[in-house]
DNA sequence: AGACTAAATGCAAAAGCTTCTCATTTATTG
DNA sequence: CAATAAATGAGAAGCTTTTGCATTTAGTCT
């Protein structure tokens, strides 16, 4: 069960987790900022402080059970860690992300970091572009 | 001359704006905050206010006369654009940034985009770890 | 079950970073 | 040198995020 994840976390297991939890794990591929947790859980009749979520979201990346993102535009992002590492490619039009992993990027990170003397702690790739939505690509806009 | 660069980008020369690209020119590779450039600005005893600052790097960075990156914490820094893409390893203990550039990653990327269905715009690859800086590596640290 | 304690919560205030407003100043053009 | 649109400075305001503190609650021990 769940619950577990937050006990073995070291947190007391409280009504805010237990839903904050819930609504990353509904996202499921959805990146939410901690104001789009917030609403969801007003909407869901639970209230939560935004301190809280806050708080907790922070916890919950503390413990490893959550990824937070930095993509650009002012706020975090987070979404559920299911463990495996990957990276993102978002549409700057639509906001639309999709997750991808590719080895051979891995490995040559791995190895630029050995090249200068570093020794890797994370990293964080992201591309940017238009996705194929027809709203968001741009075609070759005809002499319209 | 540099001026010619500001007039390019269709903006007035004014004095903030020359010094302001002055003291980013100095910096070399060093990554600049907005808090960082006004700072300086001050220390040359020159009187330009906060605001002015992050209008002007706004602007060149409209105007592609420098880069805005967005590491991790709070705030975004500055780098004169030297035309050619390079990605970023940060030292997450004492923040030295080392720029590197390579073909194998970004050939890789731009497959993904394509199988993903999206027309790259822009992206973004920041390495974290910690630098070989006798303070910043983390050696088996032995007992004593 | 009831009591105890450290942790968690909610609220409002505060803190960063960044942008905006607007009166004043300045670069540019004729 | 006058005219004018753009730029500036100072502070207010905006956003996201954090903090302080009184109150509530989960987990533990009887």
């Amino acid at each position: 069960m769940e619950n577990q994840e937050i006990r073995d976390a070291g947190l007391k297991v409280t009504g805010p987790r237990v839903k904050i939890l819930e609504i990353l794990d509904r996202a499921g591929e959805r990146h939410l900022s901690a104001e789009d947790v917030y609403r969801l859980l007003l909407e869901s009749g639970d209230e939560v402080g935004l301190a809280t979520v806050y708080r907790v979201l922070t916890q919950f990346e503390a413990a490893g059970l959550v990824e937070r993102h930095n993509f650009e535009g002012g706020s975090s992002v987070f979404e559920l860690n299911k463990g495996e590492h990957h990276d993102h490619i978002v549409c700057v039009i639509c906001g639309k992300v999709v997750e991808f992993i590719d080895e051979t990027i891995e490995k040559r990170q791995r190895q630029i970091a050995v090249e200068k003397g570093f020794e890797i702690a994370d990293h964080s790739l992201t591309i940017y572009g238009r996705c194929n939505n027809p709203a968001c690509s741009r075609r070759k806009e005809k002499g319209g």
